[in-house]
DNA sequence: GAACGTTTTGCAACCGGTTGCAAATTTGCC
DNA sequence: GGCAAATTTGCAACCGGTTGCAAAACGTTC
């Protein structure tokens, strides 16, 4: 069925080696021979098998895309981002969804057998010892959404979450609001932790505003509404931080659904600026997290990490910045 | 670096095939050698490498899984149920994302160059012609969410767009609107078209109703906004079955951006039943698509096609139903 | 212990490519 | 046309596995 490089070379009367050079960039062959191959290899429809010639090259072109983070809106987005931008770049994702996995055994032993050329684990809520694992194994692995550190064991792209939680808090502060609350995502996601960490450093050096926290049990819109219906029982703050942008939309949903308007009785800042922040009938106040550049940083990384291997970790950090639409109420 | 067959081999001081065999399902190994094998294996860390294997196999377990809907929020469940459906199975998931492109051409070359065991095509909008071209490439193949058709050239999983229109119509005809419109997706989309299809038909057996249509750009909430919008400036229906979800939601978030509420005022209908339509700031009445079992039925029927490849092309429809939520008036 | 049937084992060829090397061809120059 | 240098070519070995086949080992039975 198949057409191999044994089929093109018999038919162009050539050797084997000249078909497989002729289809390799950089290669000395005559424009003769090369004519000659070219033209047995468009009436065959033959294309070089990438797998067979990645056991003496050693490069597959295939990238282990990895994440955990399948029912967050915004993940569509990084996985369109990624793809095209792996695609754009010749390389292939080959995607594992982690579930309810937190091993890295499993995906590591996986994704050697496929012999991936490296991989990118997208996920803000795995911690750093998830990517460390690949490493290692010998992968060439960047994290991407992952913890920042200033002496990381893999590469990590992202933003600055100790400072987005300052941010956050400036914010509130900025607009008036005297008593905050941060609701973060699951207590055990790093970014919760990070972006609670900066909240309250925010807030350490206003003692006048009061402040409290909670946590939602999933980054999701249910979890939201469910965390803050609980807070709206009892003695709501006058703004909250939401750990993300669809637990944010989930608290509004909460709020609106309790009666109260948004932002003249609560106010809610957000995380991410994922597309549906936009869309008129949300328009939440939120801090952009700029994906794009971020998918660009880790690709280009895992790209030069395959390259040379012996690449020191680095970290890339994204500043954020603050996108004023309806949910809190403007700056006095 | 990495440790091979052979690495275990030595270490064991059996053959390669013993340690080949070993690790195959089935192969003649007594028990003693498997265990030196299994020993060695573990103390060097092996692990086979999947594509060296496929190439004398012939199967790599490798499914492309091809998309051009990376911006419906519909599409993320898709790709979650997917990916976990194949790793249930034992296969991965090699992921393409066609943005713009419509010409099945690279992707075949480029998939058949993985040795992909087979493709899953998952689009409402793509046609036919697409999926085909894999087939004719000599690859297994499934288009998931695809154009039904009664004498099929590959196999189609999805639902019967038709007789959803018709459903849309007659759900709104039961709630006694009298002015209907259908607010579809891109005109050259198949779900589209078919949908459009039985909505009139259902509604030529009752020409007293008044009936309109229009298109909508994409299935994006924007492409939604806009062309209600649109259509409120002039004289809009009393109801309006919308090409999907996403749609229905830029609908809803015109409609109430023009001062006017839902249902009192404008009734919507949606396809999909994608998980945002239940989020209580939405709660869209909807027409539920099955996608858990449209995946599933889509994963068997590649594996049944790679087993068989000559199996005859087959069309399986999943019935939809409507999913009573807020955005029309009830039955009287 | 011999004869026989079963398992298990290793050899060697193969899957579809790549690549170092030496031989063959071409090119440039006088 | 002759020669040296440069380019192109094919051979053969290899990448990391699998598998048909014949030989070796094993277990039974008498």
């Amino acid at each position: 069925m198949a057409v191999t490089l044994r089929d093109v070379a018999k038919r162009a009367g050539v050797s084997r080696s000249a078909v497989s050079r002729t289809f390799t960039e950089g290669a000395s062959v005559s424009a003769k021979t090369r004519a000659k191959v070219e033209k047995a290899a468009i009436e065959l429809g033959y294309s070089p098998n990438a797998l067979a010639s990645s056991l003496t090259t050693g490069r597959t072109k295939l990238i282990g895309l990895v994440s955990n983070n399948f029912h967050n809106p915004l993940f569509l987005e990084v996985f369109d981002l990624f793809t095209r931008g792996l695609q754009d770049r010749g390389l292939r994702p080959l995607l594992v969804n982690l579930s309810n996995e937190t091993d890295p055994a499993n995906s590591v032993r996986m994704l050697r057998q496929y012999s991936v050329d490296g991989v990118i684990v997208a996920s803000s809520t795995l911690p750093p010892s998830f990517a460390e694992a690949f490493k290692e194994a010998g992968v060439p692995v960047v994290h991407s959404f992952g913890r920042f550190s200033t002496s990381p064991n893999v590469h990590v792209v992202g933003i600055d979450n100790v400072a987005c939680g300052r941010m956050a808090a400036e914010a509130l502060i900025a607009r008036g609001y005297t008593r905050v609350a941060f609701l973060g995502g699951p207590e055990t996601a790093t970014s919760t932790q990070d972006r609670a960490l900066g909240f309250f450093a925010a807030l350490r050096e206003h003692p006048e505003i009061e402040a409290s926290m909670s946590y939602a049990s999933t980054y999701s819109f249910d979890a939201g509404r469910v965390e803050m219906t609980k807070l709206l029982m009892a003695d709501p703050a006058e703004a909250y931080f939401c750990g993300d942008d669809v637990l944010s939309i989930g608290a509004l949903s909460a709020i609106e659904e309790a009666g109260l308007r948004c932002p003249e009785d609560i106010g809610i800042i957000g995380l991410n600026d994922m597309d549906m922040a936009r869309w008129q009938n949300i328009d939440l106040t939120t801090i952009r997290q700029p994906i794009a550049e971020i998918i660009g940083a880790s690709i280009d990384l895992v790209v030069a990490t395959i390259e040379r291997p012996d690449r020191h970790p680095e970290t890339r950090l994204f500043p954020c910045r603050v996108i004023e639409r309806g949910t809190l109420r403007p700056v006095p």
